[in-house]
DNA sequence: TTGACAACCGAACGTGTGTTCATCTATACT
DNA sequence: AGTATAGATGAACACACGTTCGGTTGTCAA
């Protein structure tokens, strides 16, 4: 990540533009309002620098998806919080292990347990997720290598109950009495758990019986 | 503003997956993306019943925008419940990534390049490792499937030239013009390289033809 | 000079996405 | 009965909007 002032001036006026566009309107800009908010007349270079600023850590984006844009970090100016410069020691977050998640038992909901442990992680890892929505399971057993996921792995998931399609979950299925970690995908009525394991044939299960305990962040495999 | 428990059924699913969308995403959803959320299977309906809220005060609109919603009211029975959890301030670490893994590539070794970002990670992640030993690497391709690695995981290495039983090491393989992560093993005079993969076969190679380049010490998979 | 590369341009392409319309079903009121 | 009216459906339409690609320019180093 680097510093706030290496990023080019378009680049700031579009971090400015971002931020002040989303106070107002509540959804952020489209790639065209950009340009012709900063004064670039192809769509093309917008493209360009939001690129260059979601690889310096400012932005994220989802592809193919109109205004799928959203500020990750702090713009200085708006002034809350200065950005960490690289060398210097960056902060890093802890986040609650609320135990294991294990085939056939139900995974432990935040609000059913204390924490056992904290998880250190880094802003990164949460993908500008607020910390205190985030926590950690330990992936006990083999059930899960099919999502490319083993014994022992530390996955970092968001509370919720929702999900989108694609989004990679931790559910609980009532009638097989089984947690897992599949992704999720809504098909007709129905919801569709697939595999990772690209061979392995997905489960359908009516959402009924279906309840999602949280999106999967990111995954650390310590060796 | 009528009363929220006048609406009906459809429309408080509405507002509530737009507020965890929202919290979730940063920007609204669509109307198919509601639609499906909610078991609504026509556009037309959700833009009905989205007018509806709009005229009961729940939300605004801008029309012809592509996700130009807006919640203006609060929802009831949202969550707001502050769970309390503890991120203390603790120190991260930078590590130099050294661009990427790809078969029939070899590893950028650190003297060759110079970084191309910098990676944070915890000290736990390191496994007690000096960091300035320590690089990461970007998994190209499909290559290390059987590893339980996939394309876009980051993986942090130790930089060495040996390794020891069992340890998960970046080999370059002269013969074959191939880079690979796999479970190193001295069987006799020569090296047997195990996939993580239980039932893929072993692959044997003379030591003079493999050269190892790194340790891992631990894989981030980022969703 | 030559090459490499970051930044930029303009245009075309494909599809995501809001809108509209004809039609259908219920329920309620004259 | 007839006839409103709210809610729902699926298809078609038209444009908004992200993506891609062939070129151009300026800079720096060999």
């Amino acid at each position: 990540m680097k510093d706030f002032n290496k990023l080019s001036e378009r680049q700031r006026n579009i971090l400015r533009y971002m931020e002040s566009y989303l106070a107002e309107h509540g959804f952020p800009p489209t790639i065209r309002q950009i340009g012709e908010a900063t004064g670039i007349n192809s769509t093309s270079v917008v493209n360009y620098n939001l690129n260059k600023l979601v690889q310096a850590g400012y932005l994220a984006r989802s592809s193919h998806v109109a205004r799928g844009l959203r500020l990750v970090g702090q713009v200085p100016g708006g002034k809350k919080a200065g950005r960490l410069s690289v060398h210097a020691a960056a902060v890093s977050l802890q986040v609650p292990l609320y135990g294991s998640i294990f085939a056939s038992e139900p995974v432990s909901v935040p609000e059913d347990y204390y924490p056992e442990d904290n998880i250190e992680v880094t802003p990164a890892m949460l993908g500008g997720v607020d910390p205190a929505e985030a926590f950690a399971l330990r992936v006990k057993g083999e059930s899960m290598i099919d999502a490319m996921i083993r014994e022992g792995d530390i996955v970092i998931l968001r509370s919720q109950t929702t999900a989108d399609n694609g989004d990679m979950v931790a559910v609980w299925l009532e009638d097989r009495s089984e947690t897992t970690l599949k992704y999720f995908f809504r098909d007709g009525g129905r919801i569709k758990l697939q595999p990772a394991h690209p061979e392995m044939q997905p489960i359908y299960v009516d959402p009924a019986v279906c309840s999602i305990r949280g999106k999967v962040l990111s995954i650390i495999r310590h060796l």
